[in-house]
DNA sequence: CTGAAAGCGCTTACAG
DNA sequence: CTGAAAGCGCTTACAG
């Protein structure tokens, strides 16, 4: 029994299937009028049965990848480098294109928030990670009206409008942190945190609150300093706590930045970490590494956040509907160079 | 007289051009080896000249917002990040859509160079970037036979076949972070190489020998030490320069990555930096403004350096011919913390 | 409206 | 290695 040649469906294919000729769907296809509505019918009813798909379309459809815009607000930030890296690892594996924006860069754009997501539209995206609070609820939900899903990553605030966002256990981590300096035997321990209304930065604060309080090492008001998720905010804390009169002997800072930010200071004081001072960071990335000494921090799991953000707006393009709006994945403490028992 | 109808170049057209039949350019842009070297030759020249697209690639152009591909082989190095900052920062300006490929991240690919340019073809790209020595001359040539522009930025070794390299005058640069270390009065200056083979580390330790020959200061071969252009070769590097009879005063190291490692190692000894040891970096990345003591270093001009490849890209596009197959982007010395008189 | 015929641009198979 | 010839898949021009 000769094998029937599985040869792709040719617009001849597709007019033999018909019972019309080549030319007459050539013709229904590129929307001529010159056909009678029965034959077009007849026509657009093989067509779609059979999935026709022209050469350029073949071609294109071996050839183009879904494609992701990721919108960062800068590429300055070690922790949005990981997180696209993290991105990008699946992408590969998924085989998905990425787009990349960086709306630090732009000038303050004349777009509002419907243009914006109607050129995203137009050029053919199929869905938008967002890694950075750029946003606010009216662009995502223009996206969302327009069925291009949108998963945001860590956001500042969390999305009000029906966006899943992933981010990290950050309360859990907070606590991890804290619990580990109080294990080492510190009882004077501060909190240099990121902005007071930031949500993670509070989840991370209350997991710091918690474990002191496990501990039952009360709370030193002015031991908790908010401020930004930057070095300076580090060096001018570290300054505020060494003028206290019993200052700390160990700091959780919000993020590996502002810990850097400490370590900088703490040296041009000559003082010496761990020995002197302990210090912890949050976020885990290769900053914490490369630092000397090099910074105990809470690592977050950047990997499966691009994974996980990647496969929920894949998910997402097949019309699944997603399990949780919210998604938290674990950190990790990676104990370095900076903490110790205190003297 | 008629006006010949201006009919778009077809692959007939070019292939009468070149006085060749029609079945010899298909095979010569397809990568095809039956074809010899000379027809080869006269066919490629004529399709650069004409800027021969495919009907594919007609269609994309007409239809699409340029998008450039950008191939980066990491996102861990400050290197490529800063690179791809300036890129983003006129593709932004210029209204060019910008596609990430990070290399390192892909399995070993099983796509043979051509099928990995035909790839960039089907997906519709209208030019590379190649930050990474990850393509060699063979997918080059392809891409440059599909009459993708390609500019590869500082590659590891010039590109041979007829594709513009960016890059920075890295002689000038090594002489600048020289001339600076001997303008302070060191004499004992080493040099902390990338691989040897490297262009780019070879164009800055003749810098290096420059500066010295003009301030007749002998070279002292123990003195330069090529390795790779990591900080475990800043470590090791400083180790084994301590143990020569008579160390160096100063350090010019061949980047930044293997400068800080040089800084943790004198660090871990207690050498004081700069006091005891003056060090020079190269790159100018943001690694080198964040370190303790901040770190002197030759700064590469990285918006520039972006802007221009994004430019010659475009530029190619519209058919114009480079100026340059190279072109070299001026670096300037930024004079930090981690460089001192010696004592 | 319909489709046989001619045409287009590219690729493939193969004789020399 | 080269290219005439055949082929492929689609479109166009046009006779009926």
């Amino acid at each position: 029994m000769a094998l029937e040649r599985q040869s792709r469906l040719t617009l001849a294919g597709v007019a033999r299937e018909a019972g019309v000729s080549a030319p007459t769907v050539s013709k229904v296809i590129n929307g001529r009028h010159d056909v009678s509505g029965e034959t077009r019918a007849k026509v657009l009813a093989v067509l779609a049965r059979t999935g026709y798909k022209s050469p350029l379309q073949q071609r294109r459809t071996l050839a183009d990848k879904p494609a992701v815009e990721v919108v960062l607000d800068s590429l300055i930030s070690a922790y949005n480098i990981a997180v696209l890296n993290g991105i990008m690892e699946c992408a590969v594996e998924s085989g998905v294109e990425v787009l990349l924006h960086v709306t630090g860069i732009e000038a303050a754009s004349p777009l509002n928030p419907d243009q914006r997501a109607q050129r995203i539209v137009d050029e053919g995206r199929c869905g938008m990670i967002v890694v950075t609070s750029a946003f606010g609820d009216a662009p995502l939900g223009a996206f969302r009206r327009r069925g291009i899903p949108v998963v945001v990553i860590d956001p500042l605030n969390p999305p009000s409008e029906d966006v899943v966002s992933i981010g990290s256990t950050d309360w859990a981590g907070g606590k991890d942190a804290t619990t580990h300096l109080l294990e080492l035997g510190h009882r004077r321990i501060a909190y240099l945190g990121g902005p007071d209304n930031v949500e993670c930065n509070q989840a991370r604060l209350h997991g710091y609150l918690a474990a002191l309080r496990s501990h039952d090492v009360p709370v030193q008001d002015d031991y908790i300093i908010a401020g930004t998720f930057a070095a300076d905010h580090g060096a001018r804390g570290l300054d505020a706590l060494l003028r206290l009169e019993r200052p700390p002997t160990a700091i959780f800072a919000g993020n590996d930045t502002i810990a850097l930010g400490v370590l900088a200071e703490a040296r041009r004081r000559n003082i010496q970490v761990p020995e002197q001072l302990s210090v912890v960071g949050f976020d885990g990335t290769s900053k914490a590494e490369e630092s000397v000494p090099a910074l105990t921090s809470v690592a977050q799991p950047f990997q499966e956040i691009g994974r996980a953000a990647l496969r929920t707006v894949l998910r997402q393009l097949r019309g699944e509907v997603p399990d949780s709006r919210r998604v938290e994945l674990a950190t990790h403490l990676v104990v370095r160079e900076s903490t110790a028992a205190p003297r």
